[in-house]
DNA sequence: TCTTGCCCTGACGTCGGCGTCAAGGCCTAC
DNA sequence: GTAGGCCTTGACGCCGACGTCAGGGCAAGA
């Protein structure tokens, strides 16, 4: 199949699939015309892809688990260093979770001090059109999109 | 006080202050020499915008809490348009701290599955150089460092 | 006088993962 | 012949928060 198909059956963009062949993953075959030319088996490799940056790995990332399957291994992560990759990956999001939270509890404490100190009160359970929702509704795009 | 003196006592750098100043947060007097000056309150709203930044804050997010110090309040979160970006702020953070927590979840669990199904055998408790030890040992950067 | 040190503006570089435009080629249908 | 549709390469744009370099000014000390 071509480019233009193999995008759309992976559901991404065909700069998105010469962006992988310029970095190295998912290289094509080529026609006589120059044409690009995939097979079942690029199609697999590709959604290994888009799986893992789904899950936010980086591009250079996925590269052990291509490998992997292109070494004719049945899953991209049949071998060591796609295993490699996915313990430095739980590792690095155990640290950012943590991280997050302790900014997300200092955050918190830090929003109930100011509300408890606002001279206005902050009336917490009043879903009047108070001055700081009405701010929100102005600077928040769709919350509720 | 100049703009090197700022940066040194907010644990900064000049290049960012004028980046600052660009953006319209902290901008400051001139000498005839067409030096910036600063004096103890512009210290005051660097450091609210330092603090907020190294919660995550985007500068952007970081306005109203200069602007409410600007107008004498005593605190950078004394004002409603302050509380409304500390409630966008948590709300933002529960959302991706979940979101982190799901994905932490799915890759956990492929990681166990993947070492499961290895031909050679996980050997969790196992501490000689393994294979993927070895490989992990050369692809990452000082993980000790 | 010359060096040192601080300051100025302007502008390009960085990182990741593409989006988007430009300019052109080839094949097919009308 | 020509319009449409798919493909090609090349290259600039984007976002955020600066880093870094180029080229120049001004003042104090040796």
């Amino acid at each position: 199949m071509r480019i233009g198909e193999l995008a759309e059956r992976a559901g991404t963009t065909t700069r998105t699939l010469r962006y992988y062949e310029s970095r190295g993953l998912l290289t094509a075959r080529r026609t006589e015309q120059g044409h690009r030319t995939y097979d079942e088996n690029d199609l697999r490799l590709l959604q290994q892809i888009r799986t893992l940056q789904d899950f936010g790995f980086e591009l250079e990332e996925t590269r052990p688990f291509v490998d992997c399957l292109r070494a004719g291994h049945p899953a991209g992560d049949a071998c060591p260093a796609s295993i490699a990759v996915y313990r430095r990956k739980v590792a690095e999001l155990d640290g950012l979770i943590e991280q997050l939270r302790a900014v997300r509890a200092e955050v918190g404490a830090q929003l109930l001090r100011a509300e408890a100190e606002l001279p206005l009160g902050p009336e917490p359970r009043c879903e009047l059109g108070t001055e700081w929702d009405t701010e929100t509704a102005e600077t928040t795009e769709g919350r509720r999109g």
